[in-house]
DNA sequence: AAAACATGCAACCGCGAACTG
DNA sequence: ACAGTTCGCGGTTGCATGTTT
């Protein structure tokens, strides 16, 4: 036995909708209320099928939506919860008030997207695109480093640095030290060692995911980064043999609330 | 001015999860 | 425990609009 048709497709409009199906569908949901979308069209008198009321209401219609552009700030959490969860839209979403899903995804597929291909990051993975071909040897991996400072003459001025990198060049300022001096929108994380290490002072350090993906405020952050280490509860450096508890440390922002996931609880 | 092409976004579709009897 | 139903999500499509040739 096949699966239901959602709907009565013979009966139902499809398509762009009108100013007065609008006007139905808000005002019923306005005195019943959302939900039960299968009798919705029926009840409201709309010739629609439910799951068209429901992506009608939720992506155009809420009256707590926001119009209009994406700031930078929504910008830069769109691309930092993207690489903590994926194609994770309806998630990302309950981090960006007034944004649907929807909107982020068609956003994601049309700016962000590129933009970080422009910035020769991988918008599925988030490294590098090169860094695929990290388990090169040592020498092939540095000549690798080396070209690409020159391939990357548009854009900011790459450098590259001995301790951290490659470096913007228009970032390197004196005032800036350590992880600062790291380029921002340049970050290609270009290193030999394996991912999600510094080397400090012949010794590894491991970020948590707070500072990776620039949430760290001391209160979460357990890795000792420099940046969050002004925090009274910064705790000392980690060892190796903390890696699987920096990792797994308040994984997604569980406990630091970075994501926060108590609306989705169950009621 | 018009055709061709590119872009952005609303809407659709199919699937799996959750719910219900 | 199971089958049927409903909901919500993510991928994809198609159309309107803008830009280029």
């Amino acid at each position: 036995m096949g699966r239901s048709p959602c709907c009565e497709k013979d009966h139902t409009n499809k398509g762009a909708w009108t100013k007065e199906e609008d006007d139905k569908l808000i005002s019923y949901i306005k005195s019943h209320g959302e939900g039960c979308w299968r009798s919705l069209p029926r009840s409201a008198g709309l010739l629609r099928c439910g799951k068209s009321c429901r992506l009608r209401w939720i992506n155009y219609l809420r009256p707590d939506l926001k119009r209009g552009n994406f700031t930078v700030e929504e910008d830069d959490l769109i691309i930092k919860l993207h690489s903590l969860l994926g194609n994770k839209w309806s998630l990302i979403a309950t981090r960006l008030p007034g944004r649907t899903d929807n909107e982020i995804k068609n956003y994601w597929n049309t700016h962000v997207k590129r933009k970080l291909l422009r910035r020769g990051i991988d918008p599925i993975t988030h490294r590098p695109i090169n860094e695929t071909k990290a388990c090169k040897d040592f020498s092939e991996a540095r000549e690798e480093e080396d070209s690409l400072v020159k391939i990357l003459s548009f854009g900011p001025k790459v450098e590259k640095d001995q301790e951290n990198g490659l470096v913007c060049k228009k970032e390197i300022d004196e005032d800036l030290v350590g992880e600062e001096r790291r380029c921002l929108d340049l970050n290609l994380e270009l290193r030999i060692s394996p991912p999600w290490q510094d080397q400090v002072h012949g010794r590894e350090k491991f970020h948590c995911n707070a500072c990776r993906f620039g949430f760290g405020n001391g209160k979460e952050c357990r890795c000792g980064d420099v940046k969050c280490q002004t925090d009274e509860s910064s705790s000392s450096s980690y060892s190796s043999s903390d890696i699987t508890s920096s990792i797994g440390y308040d994984f997604l922002g569980l406990n630091s609330r970075v994501l926060d996931f108590s609306p989705l609880e169950m009621q």
